[in-house]
DNA sequence: TTTTGTAAACAATTACGCCTGTTTTCTCTG
DNA sequence: CAGAGAAAACAGGCGTAATTGTTTACAAAA
């Protein structure tokens, strides 16, 4: 999967020591400098993304934005669908660690799940679909509707999430018995944030977001009462 | 008015015009043909559209489509953005009517709202979002966030259109007295559906889209109820 | 003839991938 | 341990292909 794993970390700002020892000790400096204009070009990309969407990011942008030549770019990624690749792969690995980290304060201990969880957690939904990394996926799934190549690439890489991001529902609601509801229940939130986030030109969208999820956390309550009450 | 003045200038100028077009046996064929091949110039883009999306739909492949001369398009629309303005004004009224049609069917002349006729609007809402008219827009929706000119032009005609689709929902369902609580039921629902309609990639989207309608269905019949409970 | 619709060639721009050359870092041998 | 050669990282220019809007040429109807 994710080609970068964690790193020790202690492997920074030493070039002093590693260029007056060059011995195999550790990876060296050119690879963290190389780990380094790597991710400045992830990054960049990603603000691409959200600034001028997938079809106007080019190449030379995402360069010029994360202060590296095109040369060294295509040394790094010799073509734009392998930057783009890398990207997913990104976004794939933060929008699940982001949305952990919104559903970690709801954490109950409690044997029954209480009003105040599901509203934390439809309020942490919320937030989510307003992350950056979140619209810039957004900007490659619907590009990747019409691009066959993008399509090819992203296609095992969503549904992996999909997979991932329901495991992770279930981890923070572990006494929601009933899996099918449970399902509905996050198809419901999800659909619904998907539609909110999207819909930039709204007026009033806000206050608008805020009401329907009221109702949103009420319906969230009848789905769990009932699937207890089936239950037993 | 100007024209009751008797202006010498003015009399003449009508005169002219008048004498003009005195016959009015044919509209004209000519005119007839240019209307044939406008009104195929904007299905191709719309097909354009749905094939290939916003940034691949070029103005060769659109005459191609039509079976035209790119001469022929440029004729009729000199620039590209010309004819997705045109596109924009073509769907911002087949939608209209689209949705308007979906809900004649459920014209209910009761005192009160029926389960049946909450049922039915939410499934005219699902065929909605599922038009070509409605993804053919969305992918120009989408596109306008980070191009500025196509913005300008779609920014008023989307305002337009949330306020004439609101107005056709007050118009179908005259017994709900509660405005705002009517608005965020459209909301509701407007929201999950452009969420499910976008998702298209999601596994078993349609059954997990008919869990959602059930789900839907419920907390519209609460909020109507809740509404009308608050009137009296 | 004049106007209108259609067709095709044209120039200008832009983005992509490729290529060559340069600097920095690593490795290995004497 | 020192320095030469190898390898990696970096910089930037070039040609090709695609797209857009313009312009010129042609056909047909009024």
């Amino acid at each position: 999967m994710t080609a970068a794993k964690k790193k020790v970390g202690a492997t920074k700002k030493v070039a002093a020591t590693t260029s007056k020892r060059p011995q195999r000790n550790e990876k060296g400096w050119q690879a963290e400098k190389s780990a380094m204009t790597r991710s400045a070009i992830l990054e960049a990309t990603i603000q691409c993304l959200l600034a001028l969407g997938y079809a106007n990011t080019t190449t030379a942008l995402i360069a010029n934005y994360a202060g590296v030549s095109r040369g060294a770019m295509m040394h790094h990624f010799p073509s734009r669908i392998s930057v783009m690749r890398a990207v997913i792969d990104y976004l794939h690995m933060l929008r699940l660690q982001e949305y952990r980290d919104l559903m970690a304060d709801i954490d109950d201990p409690q044997s029954t799940l209480t009003d105040k969880a599901i509203r934390e957690s439809v309020e942490a939904a919320w937030r989510y679909v307003n992350l950056p990394s979140f619209l810039a996926y957004q900007e490659m799934l619907a590009a990747s509707r019409t691009d066959a190549e993008l399509r090819q690439i992203i296609e095992p890489v969503e549904k992996d999430f999909e997979k991932q991001f329901l495991n992770t529902v279930k981890a923070v609601f572990p006494h929601w018995q009933n899996l099918a509801r449970l399902e509905g229940a996050h198809d419901m939130v999800q659909f619904l944030m998907k539609g909110m986030a999207l819909s930039h030109m709204s007026v009033r969208k806000n206050a608008r977001a805020k009401r329907v999820m009221t109702y949103l956390t009420a319906i969230l309550h009848d789905i769990y009462k009932e699937a207890n009450l089936m239950e037993k």
